[in-house]
DNA sequence: GTGGTCTAGACCACC
DNA sequence: GTGGTCTAGACCACT
């Protein structure tokens, strides 16, 4: 399910995290579905476990996916509409990053006004 | 310099990310200056040194410092004022988290409304 | 001329290398000029000699310019037309592994017929 | 089981490079054999590692080995007969110098009549 | 601990 | 001054 390429300079744990990122945000994997284990997913790839939890962290930090310890990972919805983790996890960094920036020195206006130019740019910027 | 717990939850590279982190930020490493190497920081703390990468992995990300391949690391300015990396680093967070947030569905508006709320609010540093 | 991305996961020497076959290729530099020396443009990117020189060696095993020691590097034509560089060192390595793969036991009819499905294919395949 | 001549024109990477290929191509290290890793081979031969980094990676490239990182560099068989990195390495070479051929106007007809001509030759391997 | 990339600084041979 | 090689030592991703 993820082509993984050694010639290519970007990490195997990024590829491995864009993969699975796709498969979730497109709906192969869907929401609430249970993803492989750590260990059998890197078993299946042929790399390290540390790889693979590298990876799942990432993704869970991004609201892709929710771990739970004993249970297993578990996918949540990456596309558009609805309250999901991945929009949870964004409202986070957004507060987190406003309050720092306002606590130095910039104010609530000049935040907003950089709102809509953010979201007109393209998204584009590689690893 | 850095105190370790181990009997704390709270993971190593955290506690080892967080102690450079206030360091850094209390001027006690000033602007610029280059901190010890990844090897050497390891050793003086007696742990593997991917742990001390980790921590300069995040802090790099945070922007409190930058790391140069072949040179070492350096502090970043951590407080107000001024250009810097912190700075350059949040508002590359605000700006993405926006752009996300407004291609999932929210208006600039909804968006512009919180960053007053995130302001006020009590910082409640995570684990 | 040359622009650098420190944040890619892409070595520094590569982008270099490809920044300048794409300046030798399209003109910019034309046939026989002059490159900038190692050290004046290792200077000019602000990176190490030794890179620059990586990509400079990369490029001469590529046909796209030739170096003289104690006079500089110089342009050859990348462009199609004509006997140039690119296309000695094309045929020298088309001859060389031809002859190997014949001594390998395979036959130069098995070769040949390759030769046109080669053609046909896109070139993609990034580093 | 290398050994190197200081007094020696040749670099120090191209005598180890010629070294190893030799050993491999003999047979002294086995198809899919573990070589030293690149520090200890330095060691070993009281150079630089950098040095060593530099004919493994020659190696790979003329496809007599494959260094998987973290895991160490392995050798492929040299020899005639069944798949070999080796053969894949020349295939990879003749189809792409080939279709660059093409491009820049040889028919496939010239190429391959090349092939012939160029297997009769004496391989005359340079420095 | 392993391969890979980069920096810094040195020396050489050539012009 | 120029390309080329080498050393020493750093960070980096991965096992």
């Amino acid at each position: 399910m993820i082509s993984l390429n050694y010639r290519d300079s970007r990490p195997i744990y990024e590829q491995v995290r864009d993969g699975l990122r796709h498969l979730v945000v497109t709906g192969a994997i869907t929401e609430g579905e249970k993803l492989p284990s750590v260990r059998a997913l890197a078993a299946s790839l042929a790399i390290n476990p540390n790889t693979i939890q590298r990876a799942y962290a990432a993704l869970e930090e991004e609201g892709y996916l929710t771990s739970e310890p004993g249970r297993g990972a578990f996918a949540a919805r990456g596309g558009a509409g609805g309250n999901n983790l991945r929009q949870e996890a964004l409202l986070r960094q957004f507060d987190a990053s406003a309050r720092e920036l306002v606590f130095l020195g910039m104010t609530p206006e000049e935040l907003a006004a950089r709102i809509s130019l953010a979201a007109a740019e393209r998204k584009g910027e590689g690893a």
